[in-house]
DNA sequence: GCATTTACCTGACTAAAGTCCGCTAAATGG
DNA sequence: CCATTTAGCGGACTTTAGTCAGGTAAATGC
């Protein structure tokens, strides 16, 4: 591979640990060890079981105890066994737990800001820290069927909404181009595909149907921040399969020429570019498939 | 600001975090602990001075003493006087030195090869990968003056070239757009400054002159990956001050409208609209600036 | 119902990292 | 030339992080 490749990802790096230690030193400014810091913030940010905290900051069962002890000793945090299983714990922060949490959040916030804020518009930087985001947290991503009106499939469908607004150069509107009766993209008759990293949202794909063996493949969506990963194709997959187990036999869809990266999937995956079959007034090319 | 462009920036750091964690536990396999292996790396980047070593990696006057200490006992480095001062000390590594910093090379090259071979396309997660360096480093970045000809100089045109053979959909060619005579783009006639990051070129503009009071702007660039920190005006800035020294009393340019930013910058710092001043082909839109 | 597992704690220990102080030898600056 | 500064070294020390073994009490599984 390419050495000036790899060097940009190392200079990178650089950086990045740079400013993270950066955080870290502000963060040991307040006086208390990084590791009894840390478990103040993972309970703060809301593991609050013991084994959580072990899990999420990997250390050992003895050291995490004492932390904890210490916590309570400065009285941070007050612990109580978990009433389902009294072998286990749960921490809560007091009240001064909660504002030492907060003092660590507002250098967190503060550290982050100040990058931000230099930049005449931080979209586009932000919008580089998600590739990045993405791009390293990929085993983390997850694909599965969710319910068309969900929090995180409507999240997608703004963004798919906004970017074919933009890349088509008018002002698409989702609800003037035959939007899906939502009950179509629903089971029994269809089903909504989302690929999300927690709360983000990756890309979508709808499958529209009426109960006939014939349905249609909408909303096909993958954020510009998450290209590159092969989550188009792991989208597909997933609704086609999903269709397979509503009985759905045949699936076609409309799209547009400009979404060339879609366009180039399609014909990949063994779709069959077929006659024009609606008339709605965005799409130009027109996609079959048999399952 | 925004709460949720600072989570995304936390989160970002979060995931980078993981992955310089996982790195360093593969430099921990190797059997010596994170300090030593980071003197060691820091010696093998060409930090060979005792006191250079001191301030890259940040660490006290005795405890870098003992981790040299201890790499000189491995028989990884070996130490002598700087002649020209023989308080201070050179480091340099060994033969065996050398093969175990090449080791923990291979293991950096492999972790970056290794998220960089699973983009189809590692181009965009590199430009933001850029981005965030950029953002980050904003203050290590240099303005100054630089011969045309030299490497830095020829990245940026370079890149500049194929920016403007995208951006206007032509295959535009900087040798067939009046490309000015090298002289005149240097002193004592004209200039070229350059922004840099390392040696990561990030933007730049000439000025070409003939020995007359009216001088001409040419080849101002931005890299993508550096916009919105303000680059573009200290590039000008710098311009004009060397126009100014180099007795140039009236500055023109032409350009053209699709590179809106640039337009922007002009109107912004002073600049007026004039008419045409030349015939040709890419440039749509002339300014002229008194000094 | 009793052996086993699980969740957590405690104490003893080690290794790594970092701090502080005093020292030496060379360079520097009136 | 001599007091002062600078660069680095080494010893004594503390803190932090991490490991390991043994123990208790609750839950689990046959």
């Amino acid at each position: 591979m390419d050495q000036d490749q790899i060097n940009r990802f190392r200079n990178f790096s650089r950086a990045v640990a740079v400013e993270i230690g950066a955080l870290e030193d502000s963060f040991l400014n307040r006086g208390r060890p990084l590791g009894a810091a840390r478990v103040l913030n993972a309970i703060g940010l809301g593991y609050v079981n013991v084994s959580d905290l072990r899990k999420f900051l990997n250390l050992d069962t003895g050291l995490l105890s004492r932390l904890l002890r210490g916590l309570e000793a400065e009285g941070l945090i007050e612990t109580q066994p978990n009433p389902s299983d009294l072998r286990s714990r749960t921490t809560r922060l007091t009240a001064r737990g909660e504002a030492e949490f907060a003092v660590y959040e507002t250098l967190s916030n503060d550290r982050a800001e100040r990058i931000l804020t230099k930049h005449k518009d931080a979209r586009h930087l932000l919008d580089a820290m998600d590739t990045v985001t993405i791009a390293l947290s990929r085993e983390d991503i997850v694909i599965h069927e969710v319910d068309y009106a969900s929090e995180v499939a409507r999240k997608c469908l703004t963004a798919f909404a906004a970017e074919l607004s933009h890349r088509l150069n008018s002002g698409f509107d989702l609800e003037n181009s035959g939007d899906p009766d939502l009950s179509q993209m629903q089971h029994p008759h269809g089903t909504f595909v989302v690929a999300q990293l927690g709360d983000m949202p990756l890309g979508c794909v709808g499958i529209k149907g009426d109960g006939a063996a014939m349905a249609e493949v909408k909303r096909m969506w993958i954020a510009p921040t998450a290209r590159g990963l092969g989550l188009a194709k792991r989208l597909m997959t997933t609704a086609e399969d999903a269709a397979r187990a509503l009985s759905i036999t045949t699936l076609r869809l409309d799209t547009n020429r400009m979404l060339y990266e879609a366009v180039g999937l399609y014909h990949s995956m063994g779709w069959t570019e077929i006659d024009r079959f609606n008339d709605d007034p965005y799409p130009d090319i027109f996609f079959e498939k048999i399952l």
